[in-house]
DNA sequence: CCCTATTCGGCAAACGGTTGCAGTCAATAG
DNA sequence: CTATTGACTGCAACCGTTTGCCGAATAGGG
C-alpha cells in the first residue's frame, strides 16, 4: 500500500540496506548511489515509517506532554511553544490532559511510555516518589517542580512576587493580602516565602487568606476575606483568581484600583483582556515549553545528568493596581 | 530492556502467539491458559508495544489533531475534549499547531501520516483540493468546513447569528454592524447569510465592515467603523474581536452596553471573564471535539462513508448587550 | 473402542526498518 | 606484479507483535 524502503530499493536498483543508510548515515554511501536513491525516493514520495525504525533503534521521535488542564489559559502558550520547538527538532508530541487526576496521570504515562522517547510533565499532581519511580524507565522533565534525579524547568515566581510587593509598597499600600492557591505546590511555597520576606523588609503587613479554589469563583469568595482584613492590595494565586477577586470587590461596590489594588499571576489572555487590565506576575510559559523540550531532548540524547533551568518572572504593570487610598 | 511478549510467554510457559492472542482475541484461548498468561503479564507489568503491533495490523491507535493556533482561546476546549474522548477509546493524540500556515499544515500531515490512523483538521487553511488529495491516503475529519468525500463536523453559526439579530432587534436596535473576520471561511459565509436574512426579515439595517484581523487589535480598529456607521449594535467575528471593539468604543468614550451593544462569537473564557461579560454566540467546541473523534474513529473502522454532523450554536446573553439608546 | 469434529496452541512468516558482518573491487604501497 | 587497505554495498538477523496454517489433543457420536 504505502511506499516502503523496499520499493525505493527496487526503483534505485540497490539493496534496502543501502536505502536505509542513505537516510541514516549518508556518509557511508557513495555520492553517486546516494543521488540515485534520493531521486528514486523523491519520485516515489517515500517517507520513512518512524514507528518501524523505532522498533530497532529505540527512538520513536515522539514526546509526551502532560498537563493538568488544557483549557486552563495558563497551559496553551506552553503547549504551543513546546510543540513548535519539538517539531523543529523533528519530533512530534502527544498532548494529554489529566483533569488534575494523579491516577489518570500515572496510567497515561504508562501507556504512553512505549511510544515516546521522553515526557514533559507540567505541574504534575503525582507524588515525587511516583515520578522518581517512573523516571527510572523513561526520561522526564518536570516543569515547576523539583524531583530528585530529573531535569526541571522552574519559573521563579519569587522574583516576580518580590517585585509585586515592592510595586504595591511603592504605591503606599501598607497591608497586603496574599491569596494562595489550593495546596502545597512548589509555586505557592515560593510565593509565600518571597512575599513574607519582602513585606518584612519593607515594613508592610502581610495577611495570608484561603486557601481557595484556583478559579474565578475562588476569587469571588476571597474578595470578602480581603475586605475583612482591611488590606488595600491583593496578590492572587493566578489571573483567574485575581479576576474573581475584582469581580467580588466590584459586587460589593469596591473600586479596583481606586480602593483596592489587585495583582494576578501568569499573564494569561484572560488577564490581558480583562477590564481593568490586570497587573500580573508574568510567567514565561513559552520559554518554559521550549526549555523543557530542550532539556528532555538532551536527556534523551544520553546526558543522564539532571539539568535545571530557572526562568525569571517579572511584574507586568497594567491597570488593576494604583495608589493606596488615603 | 523493557518487558516484551516473549518474557511473558516464557514466564507463563506458553508460546508468544498464545500471549498475543490472549490480548487480541481472548476467545481463542482456553480460559485456564488465559488466566496463567494474564497473571504472568500482570506480575511482569507487561504493556504491549503499540508501535510494534501497528507494524502488522496497520492500526497505530494514534490520532492527529491539527489546529491553526493552540493559543487562540477557541481551540483549547476542543483539544481537551477530543483528547479525553480519544483516550476513552484507547487512542492517543498528537496535537499540532500550524501557525495558520498552509505550507506547514501539509508538511505536518505528511510526516504524521505514517504514525496515525486518521487526522482531525480544525478549520484547515489548506485548499479543498489539497485536502481531498491527502484524504485519499488517510481518513480525515474536518471541523467547520466541508470537503467532498470527507466527514465533517459543522458548528452551525447561522442559528446563533439569527438569534443574535433577533435579540438585538428585540432590544430596539435598528442598525446592526457585522464585523466579519478574514474572508471566505465557511463560518464567515454562514454568518453573513444568516445575518442578511434575519435583518431583512425584521426590517433592520445591516452594515458589513472590514474585513479586519480576527484579533483584539482588529476589533479596536473596527470600533471606529462602527461609530461611523451610526449603528447601535455590533456582531463581531469572535470574542476577541468583540472585546477589542468594546475597548475601542470605551477609548472613544462610548459606553457598552449603554450606547452600543456588542455580541461576540465562540464563548471563550476571555469573553466570560471580560467586563462587561460578553453576550456571545456559543460554539459547542467540546462537543465538536468529541464528535470529530467519533466520526474519525468510524472512518478508521472502515465506514468509508463521509458522515456529517451539524452542531447547533445558540446565543448566550450576558451583559454586553442592552436596550438601544433612545 | 474407533472415528471425526473441535478446540488449542505452536510454528513461522510477515510488517518496515537498522546494523554488524563479510565480500567485492579498485586504488595504493612495496 | 602482488599484497594490503579502504570504500562501498549486499546479506541476514533482529526489533515486538500478529496471524494463517497445521498438528495434537480432547470430546463426542456411533
Amino acid at each position: 500500500m504505502a511506499v516502503t524502503i523496499r520499493d525505493v530499493a527496487k526503483a534505485a536498483g540497490v539493496h534496502v540496506s543501502t536505502v536505509s543508510r542513505t537516510f541514516s548515515s549518508p556518509h557511508l554511501v557513495n555520492s553517486a548511489t546516494r543521488e540515485r536513491v534520493l531521486a528514486a525516493a523523491q519520485r516515489l514520495d517515500y517517507r520513512p515509517n518512524r514507528a518501524a525504525s523505532a522498533l530497532t533503534t529505540g527512538r520513536t521521535h515522539n514526546l509526551g506532554l502532560i498537563v493538568a488542564d488544557i483549557a486552563n489559559p495558563f497551559f496553551p502558550p506552553l503547549i504551543k511553544a513546546a510543540q513548535a520547538y519539538a517539531r523543529e527538532r523533528e519530533y512530534h508530541v502527544f498532548v494529554a490532559d489529566t483533569d488534575e487526576d494523579p491516577q489518570s496521570e500515572e496510567e497515561l504515562i504508562q501507556t504512553l511510555a512505549k511510544q515516546v522517547d521522553g515526557v514533559v510533565l507540567v505541574a504534575p499532581r503525582l507524588t515525587n516518589l511516583a515520578i522518581e519511580r517512573l523516571g527510572m524507565d523513561l526520561p522526564f522533565v518536570v516543569v515547576n517542580r523539583r524531583v530528585k534525579g530529573l531535569s526541571a524547568v522552574l519559573m521563579d515566581i519569587g522574583h516576580g512576587t518580590t517585585e509585586a510587593v515592592e510595586h504595591l509598597a511603592g504605591l503606599g499600600h501598607r497591608r497586603i493580602v496574599l491569596a494562595p492557591g489550593p495546596r502545597a505546590s512548589w509555586s505557592s511555597e515560593q510565593m509565600g516565602r518571597a512575599a513574607a520576606s519582602a513585606t518584612e523588609r519593607l515594613g508592610v503587613d502581610l495577611v495570608v487568606t484561603g486557601p481557595n479554589a484556583p478559579t474565578e469563583q475562588g476569587g469571588v469568595t476571597a474578595a470578602a476575606e480581603v475586605l475583612d482584613s482591611g488590606a488595600t492590595a491583593v496578590i492572587a494565586y493566578n489571573d483567574l483568581v485575581a479576576i474573581g477577586v475584582i469581580e467580588g470587590l466590584n459586587d460589593r461596590g469596591v473600586d479596583v484600583p481606586g480602593q483596592v489594588s489587585v495583582v494576578g499571576v501568569d499573564d494569561t489572555v484572560a488577564g490581558r483582556l480583562n477590564r481593568p487590565k490586570l497587573t500580573t506576575i508574568a510567567m514565561p510559559t513559552p520559554a518554559a515549553g521550549r526549555t523543557a523540550v530542550d532539556l528532555l531532548l538532551q536527556a534523551v540524547a544520553g546526558g543522564r545528568t539532571a539539568a535545571q533551568a530557572t526562568l525569571e518572572t517579572s511584574l507586568t504593570i497594567r491597570d488593576s493596581t494604583g495608589p493606596a487610598p488615603s
